[in-house]
DNA sequence: AGATGTCAAGCGGAT
DNA sequence: ATCCGCTTGACATCT
């Protein structure tokens, strides 16, 4: 299951919301015209929860250690549209969740995307995002979960402004930033921004391999991983996925390309680390990682 | 049956 | 000024 990097030094490896092998995702939703049938959605939830077990079982029997779940889990949990109380209807599903998950060692996580915008001069905006990352935060909380991880989002012509909206919407929000987790993206923000908004809320720093190839900012990769990994409080996670040639410049490859595997150990020295590999073959892309790592030389981690 | 376009939300960048 | 990409599935409408 851990790829012994030294004597105690781990690697454990994850994909995202769906298993291409199982043919099962945790993402699962409807469109909005349809949320007022209650009990369409309330089996759509239950239908998540299910795959999310099942990957939950399947991960464990290939060694893999982490999982990031959709944000979709729960479709629309946050509109003010939702039909029910999710909490109060899924709890305990979710608790049952999380304690297989426990007994299975395997990390969660969610990602929202791109509309999720805490730094916005909308305030509409601003509001609609936190509301969203208050459901992933509790949903997280109740299944026992770890990391919340988002980007920084728009720049709106003025960074420092920017990560100032940015922290202000955060401030207080305990429950959020207790699983917050900050990336850097391939365009606007560097490792070293993301730092400085990660220091000012007391939040961790992911960095992400491919997105810092392309905006690498002053900070070559060891500089911005070992800067990285010391904001973490929890056992730190990094993100890792290849080019795919044939598409534009940070198109997520089907694979792992295996020299990227080896520079980022390379850059990251020693130490415990959970990787989370975003391809497009999801766990077909991880297999090989686990695999590999079981016959990698200690040098070669090194 | 299969193919196509649109759907809650927001950005930046290319054209 | 308009469209596209991020990511993915649902589903109405068409052929």
């Amino acid at each position: 299951m851990h790829y012994q990097k030294g004597e105690r030094d781990t690697v454990r490896f994850g994909y995202a919301s769906q298993n291409l092998t199982l043919g099962l995702t945790t993402g699962q939703t409807l469109r909005l015209a349809n949320l007022q049938d209650a009990e369409r959605v309330h089996a759509l939830v239950r239908s998540n929860l299910s795959a999310l077990e099942e990957i939950l079982y399947w991960n464990a029997e290939h060694g893999i250690g982490l999982f990031r779940l959709s944000q979709l889990l729960i479709p629309f949990a946050s509109h003010p549209d939702f039909p029910y109380d999710w909490e109060q209807e899924h709890g305990r599903l979710l608790a049952r969740a999380g304690v297989l998950a426990g007994h299975l060692g395997i990390r969660l996580s969610m990602h929202p995307g791109q509309f999720i915008q805490p730094g916005s001069p909308n305030p509409d905006v601003r509001d609609r995002s936190v509301a969203e990352l208050r459901y992933v935060a509790r949903v997280l909380s109740l299944l026992g979960g770890a990391d919340l991880v988002l980007h920084l989002g728009g720049a709106f012509d003025n960074k420092p402004a920017a990560i100032d909206r940015f922290v202000r919407s955060l401030e207080g929000e305990e429950d959020v930033l207790k699983y917050l987790a900050l990336e850097n993206d391939e365009r606007l923000w560097t490792v070293e921004e993301v730092l400085e908004a990660a220091c000012r809320l007391r939040t961790p720093v992911i960095v992400d391999t491919l997105h810092h190839s392309l905006n690498p900012g002053e900070l070559s990769l060891r500089y911005a991983l070992n800067a990285a990994l010391t904001t973490w409080r929890r056992r730190p996670k990094v993100h890792l996925s290849s080019q795919d040639p044939s598409k534009q410049l940070g198109a997520h490859a089907w694979g792992v390309n295996m020299n990227d595997f080896r520079v980022l150990l390379d850059s990251i020295g020693g130490g415990d680390v959970d990787v989370m590999v975003e391809a497009k073959g999801k766990e077909g892309a991880v297999l090989p990682l686990v695999a590999g790592c079981q016959i990698l030389p200690l040098e070669a981690a090194r």
